[in-house]
DNA sequence: TATACACTGAACTAAATGGTTCAGTATTTA
DNA sequence: TAAATACTGAACCATTTAGTTCAGTGTATA
């Protein structure tokens, strides 16, 4: 038995995986952003777009800072740091398992015949 | 108006979100495994794992392939260069966000203010 | 001061998730 | 051939998600 322990990685991948926040998050790279700007941007409610900026807050992606009625987005400094180090600390697994010899020729001898 | 539009990166990160599946690619990293060694080692029902398996499978984070009774579970030839190009491009946005002196300073001046 | 603006919270909805149990089917093995 | 093994599918469950509407609150502006 194996406990995989690891609380804040799930909500970072959870929140890049939908089109929307990712596209929060390019819009937040060309510069901060308020509620209403964002909703505008992604045709949704004002509280439909609260939403996934919660969403990306929660994972550490964008703080907010409300000043006056406004509320502002930003890209928020924890980054992409443990999510980039995930991915490739993984993506070396797959390659490493793709160059023993049998598993290209069992690659190879199916073509599409899996169920 | 902007429209994101890209299934499959969906599909990855949500597979992704997940500690257990997280585990499993892990494990397939390690070697290949039956629905039954991997549902033992996490705990779960087969059904239960059947379901995880099928997660990343859709994702085309891994391909099976069953024999016999045995359905064996391997790492997709996907991989994931795609997850791995969007964070590597994204994180150095979030780079280029923090290099902006005034950002720096702002962040300074607050300090945990915040709403 | 009255109006408009930006957000917020509660409540509701439909669908997806992460898990289960139970009742099979197909394949080995004794 | 009988029993054990490995999976499969349907059905159910509680929770979360992605969105909505509606009724506010607080702030700025005319």
């Amino acid at each position: 038995m194996v406990q995989y322990l690891s609380p804040p990685i799930d909500l970072s991948f959870a929140a890049l995986s939908d089109a929307t926040r990712r596209g929060i998050i390019d819009e937040l790279g060309r510069g901060d952003a308020s509620i209403t700007s964002l909703a505008d941007k992604f045709q949704m409610t004002l509280t439909g777009m609260k939403k996934h900026v919660q969403v990306l807050e929660r994972a550490g992606l964008v703080v907010t800072q409300k000043v006056g009625r406004v509320r502002t987005c930003k890209l928020g400094k924890r980054g992409l740091g443990a999510e980039a180090e995930w991915i490739e600390a993984h993506r070396k697994l797959f390659e490493a398992r793709f160059e023993a010899l049998d598993e290209i020729i069992s690659e190879m001898k199916q073509e599409g015949s899996d169920d």
